[in-house]
DNA sequence: GATGAATGAGAGTTCATTCAT
DNA sequence: CATGAATGAACTCTCATTCAT
């Protein structure tokens, strides 16, 4: 019983530590945070945080990889199993933007992390887990035929997720919260545009299919009357 | 004479630190960039900088600036006035990820630079003429009908370029230069995404609009021909 | 116990770090004063000495309020309480210019500090308590009959301090020690300017107040023995 | 007539120079002083200061030297060469503290000028020549016996010149400019204090004058009780 | 294990001085 | 002679990291 309670003492400590670097990061920045502020918030000394991390590059590594661990685990919980593959990618970006708007200063240090820096790779597998519950979808959309095989799933990825990352921006700039219109929005042009598609992809460049077609129909319309 | 080449001298010494310090940005980092070594690369003393700019903070926003400024120049000279709004916004994709893939550490700080330290909007209004570049090519494009008018700009905005930057981040990760199937396959899922479509939204799921037009017409066409 | 000897060691190098800038205040002027200079003297590390003041400024005002606070004290204890204002006013320039001869490279700065920058007034309480140990000896005396009330007392103190500032001056730069004619022609002056006088002040120069009282106590006495 | 022109040219850069020197660092303080600000002041360029003065501590010189010398000269003109020895200590007073009150910044600099630099002499000997205008009064005094021959000198000027500077001082932190009454309570005392004295000064040292009074007083009044 | 005082390397910035023009 | 852009040494202050308690 004891030692469960030691061990509770030392996750609770852990926690306080990584929430509080979590915070100080996201308000601070990388350089900008200190980590007197973070022990202070954590309500621990200085000397405390490096007997749990190494260095201050290590905690940044622990902070973002529970992040993004925490993240494919919500993620993963949001996706129903057995809906289509457009309905799956739609709860994903829900659940997404709602995670990234809510914490957004945090998520643009992550993506834009220096890169010589190569992080110890903690967490670079941390982001290739939930990067995976895009492709798995995708692909098993692409299986089903619900999603046009020919794309190359890499653009769609980075597609999706920059333009949720670019959405929460704009969003988190304008003091708005979360907007769900973004996701409408989002999965409208993804459905159109990751139809399968026989046909050759509309018109040659200077006006789009749709108004081709408007244009036919209309003077078949008038041919019609005429007759 | 002599007044030009001292106003050159000047400029080409202005030029080197711009160019230097946007390299070592690029390469550390706003924090991780040293002044002594910008200084250096620049070939000038560090007490040199600060007769051109007050402090970091003001040679990092006129590099950011000039950045900007220069992206937005080259974008409308690459843009063709009388094309159409999607062959508009290709050039633009085109010309933007030429040029942030082959710049994409610095482009990262720019976007990823810490909020609170509003930079005194030297360069905002760069960004901000650079972004209406887009924004003026779309309205141009829903007025004239090319393009869905029911769509709010500022979410299209940042799926381009939300999508862009993820893909130059893509392809800078893995060591490839500039790769044009990434325009053409934002291209692809744009044309579709943002055409004008009165239609309900493809069916369910199954066939798109396009599809359910074209079989219109088939049956129409047949209907005219026996008659 | 063990707090105690925190506290000591504490106190200890709190002490050490003022007894370092005091002296390289002394010798190298405010400006000339270097950080790292009164961390060597004082054995600690330059950081160390930003665990106890905020700043350079701040270090100096803690080592003038010292100053003044302990000049006050030992001007105090020096001063018997029922002694009359003169002989007090004596015991105090005694007092203070056997302190500030020992000390007069740090006296000059105190005196000389940039107005502008008006210290946070943290030490110029330490400075008026100072001062008002000789106001209040004045106006005892005056209140007494022992010194003129009709002589301003902000003049007299600007000139028993201006005084005795420039004779710490004079003896410091001859390489003389404290000299206590100094205190005993000051107080010869004193004593005769700052008498009280009814009558009107002494003549064309040649006798003096005291003078006057005692001719006609003696043609009194003289009087009396005739009787 | 155009090396005159010349000269005069030289000249008029020189004591602009001087101007501006004087009053930056009446304003700024020796170190805070900043020879960009006095160049731009004196309307010439940073690098022409040094075809004047070697170096900072040279200008100080040479601004402090010229101080000293005017200070002589006006102080000179405004001595009445057969008035008493008084009454040119008070011309010389008055004279005095009208100057440094005007000037108190610059001549606290002056007062206080760190030691161990001492300066290279340039304007030590017109200080001295300065304060020679004070014993020479003095001495004419003594000789003359208006003024108690048995007083050292030097203290003496130390308690004019420091009453006069801490005077200037109060006047000045006061905001109050010049104030006569200054000089007629200074001169009041002095009066009084350096009158010649042919008495024993005052008892043993141990009970001053009006001790000794006091006392004799209370004899007579018992004895007239008595009577 | 936990603490937080102490460390000191290293950063940005200033400014007296120089020297090519 | 005059200029003022360029220099770079030297300063103050910060903060990640250590280690005696």
């Amino acid at each position: 019983m004891k030692q469960s309670t030691q061990r509770q003492k030392v996750e609770a400590k852990e926690t306080a530590i990584l929430d509080a670097a979590h915070s100080v990061f996201a308000e601070s920045g990388v350089d900008g945070a200190k980590i007197s502020v973070i022990a202070k918030r954590a309500g621990v000394a200085e000397g405390t945080i490096y007997l749990y991390y190494r260095n201050k590059a290590e905690l940044l590594d622990a902070v973002v990889g529970r992040f993004w661990r925490d993240l494919t685990e919500g993620a993963s919980a949001s996706i129903a199993p057995s809906a289509s593959a457009l309905e799956q990618l739609e709860a994903l970006a829900r659940y997404h933007l709602m995670c990234i708007v809510d914490d957004y200063a945090f998520v643009s240090l992550t993506t834009a992390v220096r890169h010589g820096k190569s992080f110890d790779s903690h967490y670079i597998n941390q982001i290739r887990g939930y990067v995976r519950l895009f492709d798995d979808i995708v692909h098993r959309g692409m299986d089903r035929g619900e999603i046009d095989a020919t794309l190359p799933v890499w653009q769609l990825r980075d597609m999706f997720y920059g333009s949720l990352e670019y959405s929460a921006r704009t969003l988190t700039l304008h003091g708005n919260a979360y907007n769900d219109s973004v996701i409408t929005t989002l999965m409208r042009l993804i459905k159109r545009g990751v139809a399968v598609n026989d046909h050759p992809p509309a018109g040659s460049g200077s006006r789009d299919a749709l108004q081709q077609i408007s244009d036919r129909l209309e003077r078949i319309e008038s041919a019609l009357k005429r007759s």
